[in-house]
DNA sequence: CTACCTTTGAAGGGT
DNA sequence: ACCCTTCAAAGGTAG
């Protein structure tokens, strides 16, 4: 689809990929399932050293057996994220894999020891760093939370084959999911989207009536609100933000979202494309799991189920986009959130750290002369949802740095939109580069090939001219 | 207690 | 096709 980079190239990021989504749950999922949920496990012979080569046992749908949950980085097999940026390192050492002595074979852990994906006990959380924090926040929340009284899920349409409702009866803690036997659905499965809706009411009986075809308005409501709401995926920079909130923090003595948001809308244009692929495909794994899970489920559903009240604040910003924009605005300023002078609000300044200088692949992106702090901002997809104020920030290196050298190689081809490309040269470069427009195959088949692919600013920059160019931007001055 | 703030991206609905 | 709106996370803040 347009908006998953990558998408159809199956996954692994390297040469090889995994064999797509033909049938039921691809190894593809079942890795992935393994992935957000390691309890789900792998046969110890199959464990997920490569994924390039599944074998064929884990093809079947004759799943998974056992393996340590901490055995292996439950991201290993899909995404290969280099030791540079997400250093996961090994477990510490209290975490490492117990063997068994007699077997020679990770012991299960046991379900105290289990790790903090979902919150089996309040106190067992957040123990173990983990390199995403999206999949295992250092708060030691999952990325979605889990009702306290376990999951219950009540769609019966939710696609599991056979494989994992076995698995889920013989491998899954007590704990989270009951045998069959005991009521629960045998499809019970412990997805980190479905949170319960807040009804204090008896946890029993979500289960849907089949037969209950004569129901009062008020049976209607209540099933209504029996049914667990179930959130959107997230989007690759919100699996980012999960990621690097905590660093973030941690660096910062921020602590307020709204200006660690803004500092991670920042970090975010700073990554290179590689980076941002990697969060733009967990984001499309992400999406394409939850709509196996919930193949019913629709974004509408959650429409309407927070009460926000953005109209006024769109509307300001849309006469704020449209017209000038500093007299209207009555809001707090971004800068407000985001002083100049914090350390940790330059990219380019938080001490080295990974987070801010892209991948080196990257840098074959800009020429050698360009700096690289700019060269990173210039190489990334910036958006153009322009949220003025702030973006003026943001964009301030790229436009200095057009206005002095990319605006005059691209004039020439946006000659149709030659003035507003004087007025708003960041436009050009915010403009994002949907991943689409890259082939596919070049993108996932072998990701440093793409960079490769434009070893120049001007190249990149043919690259960004061959997508259609919104101007709904705003002049960053 | 609840909505807001702030970010980007996805998706749905309206035109 | 395009635009607008809403929601996803998160935690301090304000009402």
């Amino acid at each position: 689809s347009p908006a998953e980079p990558g998408a159809g190239a199956g996954v692994g990021g390297g040469a090889g990929g995994v064999p797509g989504l033909a049938e039921g749950i691809s190894p593809a999922l079942l890795q992935y399932l393994q992935m957000k949920w390691p309890l789900l496990d792998v046969p110890a012979g199959a464990t997920l050293k490569d994924s390039r080569s599944p074998s064929p046992a884990h093809l079947s749908n004759k799943v998974p057996v056992v393996q340590h949950a901490h055995h292996m980085h439950p991201l290993t097999p899909l995404i290969t994220y280099s030791n540079d940026h997400f250093s996961p390192g090994s477990p510490p050492g209290h975490l490492s894999p117990e063997i068994d002595p007699k077997t020679g074979i990770p012991r299960p852990p046991h379900p105290s020891e289990l790790p903090p994906y979902y919150p089996l006990s309040p106190g067992a959380v957040g123990q173990i760093p983990h390199p995403l924090g999206w999949l295992v926040p250092q708060q030691g929340q999952p990325v979605y939370s889990i009702p306290p009284g376990g999951f219950r899920h009540p769609y019966p349409a939710l696609a599991m084959n056979a494989s994992m409702s076995s698995l889920m009866s013989s491998r899954f803690s007590p704990h989270m999911v009951p045998p069959p036997t005991h009521g629960l659905h045998p499809s019970g499965i412990p997805h980190p989207t479905i949170v319960s809706p807040i009804v204090k009411q008896e946890p029993t009986q979500p289960n849907i009536s089949p037969g209950g075809n004569s129901k009062s308005p008020v049976t209607v409501k209540k099933e209504e609100e029996k049914k667990p709401h179930i959130k959107k995926p997230l989007n690759a920079f919100m699996l980012y933000m999960k990621e690097m909130r905590a660093k973030v923090v941690a660096e910062c003595t921020l602590k307020e979202s709204a200006a660690i948001n803004q500092i991670l809308g920042r970090r975010w244009h700073s990554l290179s494309r590689e980076e941002q692929a990697k969060y733009y495909e967990l984001a499309r794994k992400e999406r394409q799991l939850h709509s196996q899970l919930y193949p019913t489920w629709s974004a509408r559903d959650n429409y309407g189920k927070k009460k926000k009240r953005k109209r006024e604040k769109l509307a300001q910003q849309q006469s704020h986009d449209t017209e000038s924009s500093l007299a209207s605005k009555s809001k707090k300023p971004c800068v407000q959130y985001l002083p100049a002078e914090k350390p940790c609000d330059s990219p380019a300044s938080s001490h080295g750290s990974m987070l801010d200088s892209p991948a080196t692949p990257s840098a074959a992106l800009a020429s050698p002369a360009a700096p690289a702090a700019t060269h990173s901002e210039q190489a990334q997809p910036l958006s153009l949802t322009t949220k003025p104020e702030a973006r003026a920030q943001l964009t301030v290196h790229s436009a200095t740095f057009l206005s002095g050298k990319a605006t005059s190689s691209s004039s020439s081809s946006s000659s149709s939109s030659s003035s507003s490309s004087l007025s708003s040269p960041p436009s050009l470069l915010s403009r994002p580069i949907p991943f689409t427009s890259v082939p596919s195959t070049a993108l996932l088949s072998s990701p440093p090939s793409f960079a490769a692919a434009i070893p120049s600013p001007q190249a990149a920059l043919a690259v960004l001219q061959t997508q259609p160019l919104s101007l709904v931007t705003k002049p960053a001055d």
